[in-house]
DNA sequence: TAAATCTACAACCAGATGGTTGTAGGTTCT
DNA sequence: AGAACCTACAACCATCTGGTTGTAGATTTA
């Protein structure tokens, strides 16, 4: 809980990032669907623990399972990662919107019509 | 551990960022730095749990401390936010390069499994 | 059919996390 | 000087996390 709206999604999307064996099978199947097992392959510990770390990825939604036959190949998302990009964002603008005011203070600025907008990326 | 070992600070700032109270510290000394007492003030917590999640931020690198007499002034450090959006932009870049690099990888490595271990960057 | 493969989940464990209270020392205000 | 305020850290606690092994059922292959 705490400070009220904060969206459980971002939480756990960015949860789920902050782990260089799910940011890496994030990164692979983003390029191409593969399946548990082969991706367990990948990776220096057991099949449970790559399997959890994609439950965790799926439970974010930064991946999607999709069963065929035997095997359930994991697809990375792009939207979520652009979804998670998109908060970030949203504090680059908090930042921005700050040193727009602040100038906006400073210069004392004649132009009274065009708000902030002086400011390039 | 595991895998690349070379992004642990990318590990951080994202684990700093998974927590809507600290996304919350970060957001508003973003647009000016207050202190650590201050911040306490505004979450239904008690001083020292607020100061462990400034010691979190710091950590990750997402905001600094200027002692001013006897408080400290907690600062956003934006270009660490811009850090951890560079790391989802290269995810992003991967996606759009995916054609290219199945080719490429399924031309080096044509079974589907690949049981070797090649490790990323 | 039998063996191999793949997924899924349970139980267990050590260490990290997120909160608490308490204590101590430095700085500012009367 | 003394009170009030702010930071810092330690000890403690419950829960979560990231790994393990083991087991079971479904599907494919020999």
């Amino acid at each position: 809980m705490v400070v009220g709206s904060a969206d459980a999604a971002t939480d756990r999307a960015l949860r789920a990032l902050a782990d260089p064996t799910r940011r890496d099978i994030l990164r692979v199947t983003l390029v191409r669907p593969l399946s548990v097992s082969a991706l367990a392959r990948r990776y220096p510990m057991s099949f449970a623990a790559v399997h959890k770390h994609v439950s965790v990825l799926e439970d974010a939604g930064l991946v999607t399972k999709r069963r065929r036959g035997r095997e359930s190949l994991v697809h990375g998302e792009i939207d979520r990662v652009r979804a998670v990009r998109a908060a970030l964002d949203a504090l680059e603008q908090v930042w921005r919107d700050r040193v727009a005011r602040m100038d906006r203070i400073l210069a004392e600025d004649p132009d009274e019509g065009a708000p902030d907008a002086h400011h390039q990326r």
